[in-house]
RNA sequence: GUCCCCGUAGCUCAGAUGGAUAGAGCGACUGCCUCCUAAGCAGUAGGCCCCAGGUUCGAGUCCUGGCGGGGACGCCA
């Protein structure tokens, strides 16, 4: 490819000038008068090298004149060097990427090696709420995007099943359970009050009738709590199954203790000499490993806190074969990364171990308000009337196009907005005319898809489609860039420019602009040629919202 | 009090290892459909990149100290 050539040729010409091994950047300017690709190669040598940045511009030049696919190279402002290539060279992209097809935008990061990405991880103490879908779209994202990377990709939820919150489920629906029933027991305080919680105790009722009328023993409590906990984990697949993600496994808190890795975990940390007890409780001391202070792993009541079992989780990832692991999580559990990490660094994982991907808090606007309660939840809009108001698309979309770590308003107007406003359909609607295109190049001319393979791309000279064809070739690298940050919002980024672009090419055929330009011209081989640039821009939209989990329809039909 | 994140156009936000005149969408304003879907495009206006120092040939980006907003600092999960 004459990205790397041109690379290749950069580091050549500075290891001649007594610089080998310098770090550089080849990358396409972002305005257009500065060429194909540029480089600050030689402002980069220049405290190296003692040199003035455009002398060693002007020298890397001389050397680099004559490079194959380059018309000319240009030395500009403080010492970039700017290559202008032949139409040759850039149309030659196309081909690629028709080749490639479906498959375009792959690499060979991971190179097969497994990693596993934790994400949602929701309790089952009521439905998803807008904080778990914000992290299902980012989890199943970063997962997509690692798998476009070359990784095996392995997608784990978590999820508590027993404990003082599971308790306080049930006896909140104890409580609904004894009231329906005509009996006035309350919901204890700091209990679950959200509709769902009656709904399930309804749903109790009609399966076991009265048998657990009036019965306040722990058996009752336990069947009541496993019966609430089975229903919320269903509800919550569904809800997850509707916004278009799937897990590999669920793992359950309780699995840890049936299986005796909570107190293997202990054994083994008792075994690193780095415990001790104190005011009756047990301790480590993680401080040793960068956390604030010491954390108890066993309180004094005999109960292990919440992380012993977390790091008793992360060893049982490390022990299945993941030793590349991404946890995605709220902002609010923050304060667990240090202390998990330095629990499993006492047992000699390596620090850093596990990786973390936190995010911010969402928020949904309606009329510039803010929308907060939900009928089912009580006291948070839920995920499932997210997706149902606004469609798994846009929902999803919305959460990926910020960074994790930026607060995330959610304006449902916009979402719910079927105009140019709105960034899904944008994308979505160019990735349609472009359909559109190969349809009616079919019906009107019988082209077929080998017409655009065979195009002679050099043909395509206007600055504009230099510009949509600079713009798909940097695809890859973007998707590259993108996974290694876990950064979904940078696709999102690169789909809208991508969309923006195509459009603009598009409408530059407009009959009222310039009617020589648009793609289904009678002149076969414009024709073809400009088929070409709308198949590969075709297969770039379609793949990059393939990788966010987002459809891309070949039709638009505007609702009612 | 300690730690983490954020602070960029009226609004919501991008700005990879420091690089050319700081970008996009929305909102505002002006244009563009007898002909490939106007869910679109072309253009105009709008900036002390929170402040002050520092490093550098060069800082929105790195360092220090402030200010403002959010979050976390339990033998809670």
């Amino acid at each position: 490819m004459f990205v790397e050539r041109i690379s290749d040729a950069l580091r050549e010409a500075a290891a001649e000038l007594g610089a080998a091994g310098a770090g550089f950047r080849l990358e396409r300017p972002k305005d257009t008068s500065h060429g194909d690709l540029a480089s600050n190669i030689a402002l980069a040598l220049a405290s190296r090298l003692r040199r003035a940045p455009r002398d060693i511009a002007q020298d890397l030049k001389e050397r680099l004149d004559g490079l194959e696919g380059v018309d000319r190279i240009d030395v500009a402002g403080p010492g970039f060097l700017n290559f202008f290539l032949e139409a040759a060279t850039v149309g030659g992209s196309l081909h690629r990427i028709l080749a490639a097809a479906g498959a375009y935008g792959r690499n060979d990061d991971g190179s097969g090696r497994r990693i596993m990405v934790e994400f949602v991880s929701a309790n089952p103490t009521g439905p998803l709420h807008l904080g778990h879908g914000r992290q299902a779209a980012l989890g199943d994202a970063i997962a997509s995007l690692l798998e476009w990377s070359g990784w095996q990709v392995y997608r784990e939820f978590y999820f508590n099943d027993a404990g003082a919150q599971i308790m306080r489920l049930a006896e909140s629906v104890r409580a609904r359970y004894q009231q329906s029933l005509g009996h006035d027991i309350p919901v204890p305080e700091n209990g679950y009050r959200g509709d769902y919680v009656a709904e399930i105790a309804d749903l109790l009722r009609q399966k076991v009738g009265r048998r657990y009328e009036g019965d306040q023993g722990g058996a009752a409590l336990q069947s009541m709590r496993d019966f609430a906990v089975a229903e919320l984990r269903d509800e919550q697949k569904k809800d997850l199954a509707a916004f278009r993600v799937h897990f590999d496994e669920y793992y359950p808190e309780t699995r840890l203790y049936d299986d005796g890795r909570v107190a293997a975990t202990i054994e083994a940390l008792d075994d690193t000499g780095l415990t001790y007890r104190s005011d009756g409780a047990a301790w480590l001391r993680t401080s040793r490993f960068g956390d604030q202070k010491d954390r108890v792993m066993v309180k004094s009541d005999g109960s292990p806190t919440y992380f012993l079992p977390d790091v008793a989780y992360h060893m049982s990832k490390w022990e299945r074969g993941f030793h590349e692991v991404v946890n995605v999580q709220g902002a609010d559990h923050h304060s667990t990364v240090d202390r998990v990490r330095a629990g499993l660094q006492a047992l000699g994982r390596r620090p850093g171990y596990p990786e973390y991907v936190l995010h911010q808090m969402v928020t949904v606007e309606r009329g510039g308000e803010e929308v907060r309660f939900s009928k089912r939840a009580g006291s948070y809009t839920t995920l499932a009337e997210l997706v149902a108001e606004v469609g798994a698309d846009v929902a999803r979309y919305f959460f990926l196009m910020r960074r994790p770590e930026a607060h995330l308003t959610f304006d449902l107007d916009l979402a719910l907005d079927q105009s140019d406003r709105n960034p899904v359909y944008k994308v979505q609607y160019a990735h349609a005319r472009l359909c559109r295109l190969f349809e009616l190049a079919g019906d009107q001319y019988g082209d077929g898809p080998d017409v655009a393979e065979a195009a002679d791309t050099s043909l395509l000279d206007a600055p504009i489609e230099r510009e949509v064809i600079n713009q798909l070739a940097e695809f890859p690298d973007f998707l590259r860039r993108a996974a290694r940050a876990r950064a979904p919002h940078l696709v999102c980024d690169y789909l809208e420019k991508t969309a923006g672009l195509v459009n603009s090419w598009y409408q530059s055929g407009h009959p009222t602009r310039d009617p020589a330009r648009r793609t289904l011209v009678s002149d076969g081989a414009l024709r073809a040629a400009r088929l070409a640039l709308a198949g590969a821009a075709r297969i770039v939209l379609g793949n990059g919202l393939a990788v966010l989990g987002i459809t891309a329809p070949e039709r638009m039909e505007r609702g009612a």
